[in-house]
DNA sequence: GGAACAGTTTGATCTAGATCAAAAACAAAT
DNA sequence: ATTTGTTTTTGATCTAGATCAAACTGTTCC
């Protein structure tokens, strides 16, 4: 890697250069020869199964970006009670603030790589880039549109019409990112399907026996499901 | 108005720089040298309580900023079922969108006056003045951080502890843009509470009740609400 | 004043989903 | 292969809040 830059540094090769998940992901609007600079305010880290990224109460220095696994974002409403904000795939940024403590706690889900921006320095960047102010303002706008989907969800769906709604938006996330979307792979746990739809486990885990004894899904594990009948399980999700 | 931006041009007077809520609003980042040019970008109108400003399905070509009322912002789920997604007082601005759609409807509560930018012509501008880029993301992520929070409200909080939320959330918004903090008025109907909440109208007039029967607040008439006790509903919160 | 109407409160039931409890499935370790 | 521990499923109750119904409190308009 360092190799890399010291044989070809006239073409700019950079782990931002050779990133595979760039074109997911808010860099992407930075032009080749932007992305040795870029690299150079960022460093890559990994964490591994439910490894802790920050807590809720810490001071918010870093932001996020994912170039490898899953994480979960969730907040701690008291000693017990969690509510999962978001579960996160590569591309997807996260480290969202406010008065200068992180807004919620980001845990891996498996093993993660991500990639790490210091707060001041990537506004220092912004300031001399500010296209990149443009991009994380679609991007964060986006987030805002789909946390606000989200509100319906839990403020007025049916455990039914969550847990459609769950695996039909799961599947579409995988089709827009490449991956496969039939069967979908569920890295996260029941546990934490219910945190994030504000269920319990043993409802998450009737709805799923409801779906499959209606033969619109297939269990082949309890982390593998295949959607048999899309049609049906989209009308269930309204 | 355009008399005075005739006769004074040469000390900048313009819509904007007579706006009494500019401080509060995304706007405030301009320096006065530019408002002229910014209050030509946009226009000022005037909506009637219960009128809509605009709705889902409704291509997306313009943003709001409110200069004067409340407004709420609700998506319909299926006919009947409504999720209130938000209140919004003067400086803030909504509009935002997906796929080109607005993703929610926005209706007066009373009357309202608001702001309105074309898309169009405020990227055009964005393009020229980036800070404005960089304050819009600040403010996005900010009500980012809102919605977030609010999924932990309708995900985890009992009916007690969401009225109670929802009571000192209001009286900290008054606050903060300088209005009177208590009592709080309640420009919204029970109905708007409950869709808001996720609850039913019934549900949000027995907890009112019992909030007013243990002596935490006194209810002046169904709109305006002192709080007597604001620890004590602070804790009922959590 | 009082008729008409909309918004709110209170009361009586009902039910979706929570809670409590135990069995079943699966995975890792010896 | 068997134990040990973890996750998931299924079953039996319970309850917070929904639903249904009716009374009450304004407000507007003759």
């Amino acid at each position: 890697m360092s190799s890399a830059q010291i044989n070809k540094s006239f073409i700019e090769k950079s782990r931002c250069s050779e990133c595979n998940i760039r074109s997911y992901s808010f860099c992407r609007c930075l032009r080749e020869e932007k992305l040795k600079e870029f690299s150079s305010i960022s460093s890559e880290k990994k964490f591994n199964n439910k490894k802790n990224i920050f807590l809720q109460q810490d001071e918010a220095k870093n932001i996020y970006n994912i170039t490898e696994g899953n994480v979960k974002i969730y907040q701690l409403i008291d000693d017990g009670r969690i509510q999962i904000i978001g579960f996160l795939y590569p591309g997807d940024f996260f480290g969202s603030y406010k008065n200068g403590k992180y807004n919620y706690c980001a845990e891996a889900i498996g093993d993660v790589r991500v990639c790490i921006f210091e707060q001041k320095k990537l506004d220092q960047y912004i300031e001399k880039n500010m296209i990149l102010a443009k991009e994380l303002l679609n991007q964060t706008s986006f987030e805002l549109t789909l946390a606000q989907d989200r509100l319906g969800v839990l403020g007025k769906l049916d455990a039914t019409e969550r847990l459609a709604k769950f695996l039909i938006n799961i599947s579409e996330q995988r089709k827009r990112i490449g991956w496969q979307n039939n069967p979908i792979s569920l890295p996260m746990t029941r546990q934490d399907i219910a945190d994030y739809l504000g269920l319990t486990i043993e409802t998450v885990s009737r709805e799923i026996s409801k779906l499959k004894s209606s033969n619109i899904i297939k269990v082949l594990s309890s982390k593998q499901i295949f959607i048999n009948d899309i049609d049906k399980l989209t009308s269930l999700s309204i």
